[in-house]
DNA sequence: AGTTATTTAGTTGTACACAATTTAATTTTA
DNA sequence: TAAAATTAAATTGTGTACAACTAAATAACT
């Protein structure tokens, strides 16, 4: 009996380790035409709602932290999309902003979570069992994590 | 309505790809003392099993290529827990087989589920219906894959 | 004020993950 | 059977992830 839900949970881990990595290459494919991986979509998708965030913030928010961050960001800063600059207020931080270049890819972008529907076609019942269960997950695991 | 769809899909993403990286998290922790990460891991439970498998055919079962594979192996080798060699009925094919020194951590890996459980501590029900949710929407991201 | 502790990024090193390409072996087919 | 196509690993190059550490700035404390 217990010996049934081990094996369930392992196998929960294994799907979900595989479907970050389909999900991820399903967003490559969407991505592609915007020349950006998935998680730098997750930047812009929060600089394009807050134009301004110190790589502290967006590590908050993104649960990444310096060592992910800043290689990727100045990845993004190459290729014209961000802007990055010390805080004058306090010179630990850094603060990253959206360029016009990555403000242009809004427009770009609309359509993504459109096509991101069409490829996982789900009830919305499901997505929404879906969504409170790995909200439950995640803050146990969160929790557990510090 | 379809707007809130379009979020949720989003969300649910983000979730799945925060949540990878939680649950590797704690597997770090756990299989610490085996000095093996999750990969890896998920390469031991599958020779446990069967003792030799191709490349190809772990390969096939973890949906991993060869560029990730083949490295890694070698890792494992180094580390003395498998072996490798080209079979000799298909020269193309490299035969993986766990050592004596892989076949030992098995014990120690013994308790790993139990301590997933601990962390994790979802209900069965949730569990199962978490479980066939992610393997309709594996089979939907796969399909698409190809 | 001066010392200590904390905070914020950056750096270094290791390990996936995967696209694209290459190499060698085996099948298929003309 | 010889040429073409396919298959299985390996290789190369890029991009995360993260632990461990460093450096600089700020905050807290005596």
């Amino acid at each position: 009996m217990k010996s049934e839900t081990l094996k369930l949970e392992n196998q929960i881990c294994f799907k979900i380790y595989t479907a970050e990595r389909e999900i991820t290459k399903l967003y490559r494919e969407l991505l592609k035409e915007l020349n950006v991986t998935y998680p730098q979509y997750l930047v812009l998708l929060l600089l394009w709602e807050k134009h301004s965030l110190s790589v502290k913030e967006l590590g908050q928010r993104l649960f990444l932290d310096s060592g992910t961050l800043t290689p990727m960001l100045k990845r993004m800063e190459l290729n014209g999309l961000v802007e990055r600059k010390r805080s004058e207020q306090d010179e630990r931080s850094v603060i990253v902003s959206v360029t016009e270049k990555g403000e242009a890819l809004k427009e770009k972008a609309e359509c993504i979570p459109d096509q991101l529907v069409d490829n996982i076609p789900m009830g919305k019942d499901e997505l929404t069992i879906l969504n409170k269960t790995l909200t439950s997950m995640l803050e146990q695991l969160q929790d557990h994590s510090k």
